[in-house]
DNA sequence: ATTTTATATATCGGACGGCTATACATAGAG
DNA sequence: CTCTATGTATAGCCGTCCGATATATAAAAT
């Protein structure tokens, strides 16, 4: 049975750049980071909950982000919102991003070509 | 300080391409892919030995390459060599790998911008 | 000659992040 | 009143990357 794990190593160290991605546009709440990243990636890239809240944790932690929970409203939700420190971070990291998928390419664009079914 | 290298968690789940990627042109000895690697993106990529060997042997494992002994020479190598299976799976990985990167990079690219250092 | 460096392969244990499973709680639809 | 969607959270598993360490030999430097 050939699970697909191939997708969770690839969004290995570029999820942190996603999330901080999505909330450069304002502040959102966990659940709806996880459905903003969904719909922004079409669906390529789903957040499980038990990846998404450590996370946001990790980075509340190194202060790329804050939270204010807002208990206003019926539903009790945690909202986050990018620090200066992580808007800063955003731009090094999608910079760097950049460049590594650009050597990425140069590397293994030759060999590139989708897998073909069988027309029988 | 600013590290040239890239992070070894971008690194994570496509380090197994590029390897299959460098052995695409032929037969290589372990230390002749680390430094295939290494010169291939421009010393941006340095397997450590304790990373390389390991994935090796994974990919053995895994069938998509096979071993050699050669001991003719003064110097004892292990030469790996893609097997079909191998050659293939590095056309659906390079694939993805670029399905992958063109989401992130729409996602990404218009908060890229390298780090400026203080001009001072 | 002897020391040092480069070559060459290998494994162990730590660190860390993503995932499954689980837990709890409430709003709204059927 | 039940089921689904919403909403946050943690424990434990697992895989991979890496530093440290081990071993061995060829080549270069002193």
């Amino acid at each position: 049975m050939k699970k697909d794990k191939f997708e969770s190593d690839l969004l290995r160290g570029s999820l942190d750049l996603i999330v901080l991605s999505v909330l450069a546009d304002g502040p959102q709440y966990g659940y709806a980071i996880q459905k903003s990243v969904q719909s922004a990636s079409r669906e390529k890239v789903t957040l499980a909950a038990g990846t998404l809240y450590p996370l946001l944790h990790r980075l509340e932690a190194d202060k790329l982000i804050k939270s204010k929970w807002d208990d206003s409203t019926g539903r009790k939700r945690k909202w986050y919102d990018l620090t200066a420190k992580g808007r800063k971070r955003l731009q090094t990291q999608a910079f760097a991003w950049q460049q590594y998928a650009d050597c990425m390419r140069s590397l293994v664009e030759r060999f590139a070509s989708p897998e073909v079914f069988n027309p029988g």
